[in-house]
RNA sequence: GCUCCGAUAGUGUAGUCCGGCCAAUCAUAUUGCCCUCUCGAGGCGAUGACCGGGGUUCGAAUCCCCGUCGGAGCACCA
């Protein structure tokens, strides 16, 4: 950034026009990066947006995105944030009873609080209520059509023969739903739309059908007649007011198949934003929802919150700040095209956040020992070298130290063991010169990290793996969920103690 | 096949609605130098993009057309 010259532009609007200062000053207020845009006619104070997860699992870190953004807008126009669980699949996307409260935790960890959660589960008699609405609107029929034959109707733009079903007829069947009368597949209630809709995806969907399987929360076990998605989100939409939807491309349709039902009850349909999808570079191996869970159940993963996982879960315990991924997802902007997500601009924007409080260790990733000599009797390198301040470090040298093989000079080389010294090597052991500082400066000593033969063992858990190592004596101090700065490795969260266990956050 | 949508540097983004101030913004990435007892932080630079072709116009990233490429839906999943 230019500071300088954004400086002398303020000064020169202070003069000019002082109450656009304030203005601009006030968009300034803790923005970086570029703004989401606004949402078409949002007015301040009347916007309500909803997180709409299906709890089938752990949010991995493209869900954020969601929350993220609307937990700005939230901010941005005094708004209402909903979370509605999206949870009328008891088969084929089975709610994870833990998922729930994992999800909620993960939308505090970016920083967030909903004023409203809602279980679709708890409100099977409302959506059957507006149901028997539709029947009575004309808006629905009972179809028992095996799937495939009708989808060869719709296709060819063909009504099937239950569509001029009397609604009294309709009505027998759907409370013969509602009442678990029908196996899955026997009986479906579909929204009437337009039978030679141009778009065949909008052909008389689906609004409920039978699923034998009992939901996992017990309150909702009784239940065998589903909404599908369309259905239930359109009513509930209406019915807790939501005035923006975001969504992905892949709901693109949802709008005009909702429009049918909105137009029957005579609602006003709410604005929507539809954005692409995704993908996150760092993690290739796929984010999806159910290998996740997979893998934690087969034991690939140690839990959701793996140092491995690319859920919001894993950055939350290697210290990654919720903060950094929602800037990061709202730089992501919601265009319609798919995005791809650098991490390295999370990471970016953590070490910001992280760097000015981590206080630095040594930490030597499978280290050499080399026997050392004529060196002083510790290292006194500082906690934070941008803060004095806070002192320094004593790391006692008994005889020998710990180097990773990379540093290890060549024989006759010499490094700098920081906070310490010059060394040389000489044969398998290293002796400390009288080289002064000067030397590091000249460019010809290269300065590294270094632990005393009786270092702390330390497991660094990351996300290719396990590394094992030992960190100075004073890093026994560090205490858990500290964020410290393991110099020339990386930033880290401290996990646990006795043994140590760090979770690496980035370099 | 039918119906939608999109395309600015490695990545993301601003600008596109209302054409000129855009030889194109900012961040990240990579990189050079300075500083530094970290490969962190900080400072100063560098690299790198308007999908292609036509058209309209004095003037096009911006408007129009065609093409190309990419994405999505057409589920009794969400």
């Amino acid at each position: 950034m230019n500071s300088r010259s954004a400086a002398e532009r303020r000064e020169r609007l202070a003069e000019l026009a002082p109450d656009r200062l304030a203005e601009v000053e006030a968009d300034d207020d803790g923005d970086d990066g570029p703004a989401l845009p606004d949402l078409p006619n949002a007015t301040a104070g009347e916007v309500t947006m909803r997180v709409a997860p299906n709890p089938n699992g752990p949010w991995h870190v493209g869900h954020a995105r969601m929350a993220a953004v609307i937990g700005t807008y939230k901010q941005r126009y005094d708004g209402r944030f909903v979370c509605r669980f999206d949870d009328t699949d008891p088969d084929t996307k089975r709610p994870d009873l833990g998922a729930y409260g994992a999800i909620l935790d993960a939308i505090d960890y970016l920083g967030f609080t909903p004023d409203e959660v809602i279980r679709a589960s708890d409100r099977l008699e409302t959506y059957y209520d507006h149901a028997r609405d539709l029947i009575d609107a004309g808006g629905a029929y009972a179809c028992s059509c095996p799937q495939a034959e009708f989808s060869e109707l719709k296709n060819a733009g063909e009504a099937c023969p239950h569509r001029d079903k009397t609604a009294e007829q309709t009505h027998a069947e759907f409370e013969r739903m509602v009442d678990g009368d029908y196996g899955e597949g026997e009986m479906v209630l579909r929204v009437r739309t337009e039978i030679e809709h141009p778009n065949p995806a909008l052909r008389d969907w689906v609004a409920f059908r039978v699923v034998d399987r009992p939901h996992p929360r017990e309150t909702a076990a009784d239940y065998r007649c589903w909404p599908m998605l369309d259905f239930q989100s359109g009513v509930d939409d209406h019915l807790t007011g939501v005035s923006h939807i975001v969504r992905g491309i892949d709901l693109q349709d949802s709008a005009k198949r909702q429009g049918f039902v909105y137009d029957y009850f005579g609602w006003t349909y709410p604005e929507v934003v539809h954005w692409g999808h995704v993908q996150v570079d760092e993690f290739d191996a796929p984010l999806s929802t159910s290998t996740l869970s997979e893998m934690v159940a087969d034991g690939r993963l140690d839990g959701w919150d793996d140092a491995r996982a690319p859920t919001l879960a894993a950055l939350e315990r290697r210290g990654v700040r919720g903060e950094a991924v929602v800037a990061a997802m709202v730089e992501l902007g919601t265009s319609t095209s798919d995005v791809e997500l650098s991490m390295s601009s999370v990471y970016a924007k953590n070490r910001e956040l992280v760097d000015d409080r981590a206080d630095r260790y040594f930490l030597v990733r499978n280290g050499e020992r080399l026997p050392l000599t004529d060196v002083p009797a510790e290292g006194t390198p500082p906690v934070h070298p941008d803060h004095e301040e806070r002192g320094r470090r004593s790391i006692p040298v008994d005889g020998a130290v710990c180097l990773e093989s990379d540093d290890v000079p060549t024989p006759d080389g010499r490094v700098w063991l920081k906070g310490l010294g010059c060394v040389r090597r000489s044969g398998d052991r290293l002796v400390g010169t009288d080289d002064g500082i000067e030397a590091v400066r000249e460019g010809d000593v290269p300065v590294v990290h270094w632990v005393p033969d009786d270092g702390v063992p330390v497991r660094l858990r990351t996300p290719d793996g396990d590394v094992t190592g030992r960190a100075e004596p004073g890093f026994a101090g560090a205490a858990v969920d500290e964020v410290v700065q393991f110099e020339r490795v990386c930033f880290a969260r401290v996990d646990a103690r006795d043994p140590a266990v760090a979770y690496f956050a980035h370099r």
